[in-house]
DNA sequence: CCGATTGTGCACACTCGTGTGCAACTTAGT
DNA sequence: ACTAAGTTGCACACGAGTGTGCACAATCGG
């Protein structure tokens, strides 16, 4: 073994114990995945540090992808696509509730969700993004229009301004989500809540709709992608009559 | 004039008809105004283009501030001062209105606030705005936590996350201002339902608040900062049974 | 009108990240 | 066991930005 040069960059760069290296398709799989992490952290992030996370090196990049470009466009694609396919089969006769489904489906992509919203507005790539979002982005204007109609949805701000404000929020969940920490369960009602009150619904509508429709119970997902419905009780036993406590979403006690 | 090496980047560099020059403060300031402008669209625009956009050169730029560093620095402390500043002022004994004031005020700071929220989660400047911002957070999350206590806010979600989602949405109003275009009437009265909405206020609550409430009637700021009330009508004029055309906020008609 | 400021033009050094070329080594697949 | 794909280490060329030095022009402040 010849002069290791060791690279005092942040990368601590642990050179030993390489990992056993499984098949070539992982690789690119692991890549993908290590963009996702770090642009998640800076969204601008280096080669470099994505190949550390991946456990490649920087050189072994360019054997996947031809450009540090063709990478980040594979993430985005990847993403909007999964993005834009799950939301597209959310079908609801009540507005509102397609409304709160819209926000549990984003959750369920949190990762994924953040990157591309993140590239939604920045950089060379929003058309990009923008585009393979738009159909997403036209079901939930339409959703919020019917709703509008419907006369279940806030009338006060033009119903495609309102789509955009649900998307803000929804994201700014998922923000919060990645910065202050948010489990699974509180993370998926939180979304739909929050999407609600933007909406137009007060709390406690909103509160009462999320936990009267059995469509928008939390649900366990299975590594393969198989879903289930879990209904654990919750801390909440007692709640029929709009009384004292009416807790949910949270995590810290209001005191 | 010796050979002009015609910069082929961006910016196709206008180097004739050099502003006039006044004096020297004024540049300074000239330059932390563009930087503000620069960075509102690109959190990491050059110093070339910032310079440029205050008539300056590069090079200039060292004459005022030694690092690109100290500029961004300038620009945050100053917005977060600004900001944190006017929050502070801000009192009411209903929560629920100081909350929309909260609102209001973020709205006379589109510009600087964009920035310093940009920078209050990314790089390394974090820690900078965010200690400068704490104080005006901190009453946030106090006017929240007041809110609760007195029964006019939601109960679902934990105060100081409540507040950070408050933030939040303001935040994605400023920004639906910068990319879609919003007129400052508009912008005020939408922040400040959207925080309400958020705070958990049916949508006509939060209409009907801020529409009763004289303190959070529009005004019309003079360049030089005094304030008057600006009550010419507006288009809702016989809103008072809570019948069909409820229209505010929008700008867009509903159909 | 003179002198100190302030800005301009260019040149240069340095850093960081991207993209390539090549030789040597490791591992999966058959 | 042999081969081909996949990786690793370098090395090098480049481009974009930052930070500095210096001579020279423009301008304000008296």
């Amino acid at each position: 073994m010849p002069t290791i040069i060791e690279t005092p960059t942040e990368t601590p760069a642990p050179t030993r114990a390489r990992a056993p290296r499984r098949d070539a398709a992982e690789n690119r799989a692991a890549l993908v995945e290590a963009a996702i992490s770090v642009l998640n952290r800076d969204i601008d992030g280096s080669l470099e540090t994505i190949a550390a996370e991946a456990g490649l090196t920087r050189r072994a990049v360019y054997g996947h992808f031809a450009t540090r470009d063709d990478l980040v466009r594979e993430v985005l694609t990847q993403g909007a696509a999964r993005i834009g396919a799950s939301i597209l089969t959310i079908e609801h006769a009540d507005a509102r509730i397609e409304i709160a489904l819209y926000g549990a489906t984003l959750w369920l992509q949190v990762q994924h969700a953040s990157v591309t919203a993140e590239f939604a507005v920045r950089g060379p790539h929003m058309r990009l993004v923008a585009e393979a979002l738009e159909p997403a982005r036209a079901k939930l204007r339409a959703t919020v229009r019917r709703g509008v109609h419907d006369g279940v949805l806030r009338r006060d701000i033009a119903p495609d301004r309102l789509a955009r404000l649900i998307e803000g929020v929804a994201l700014d969940v998922l923000a919060e989500a990645t910065h202050e920490g948010l489990d699974d369960r509180a993370g998926h009602t939180l979304v739909m809540v929050a999407a609600l009150s933007v909406a137009g619904l007060g709390w406690r509508e909103a509160d009462d709709l999320v936990a009267g429709t059995p469509e928008l119970a939390y649900r366990v997902v299975s590594a393969s992608g198989t879903a289930s419905v879990n209904d654990d009780g919750g801390t909440d036993a007692g709640r029929a009559d709009a009384g004292a406590a009416h807790d949910t979403t949270t995590g810290e006690p209001t005191r």
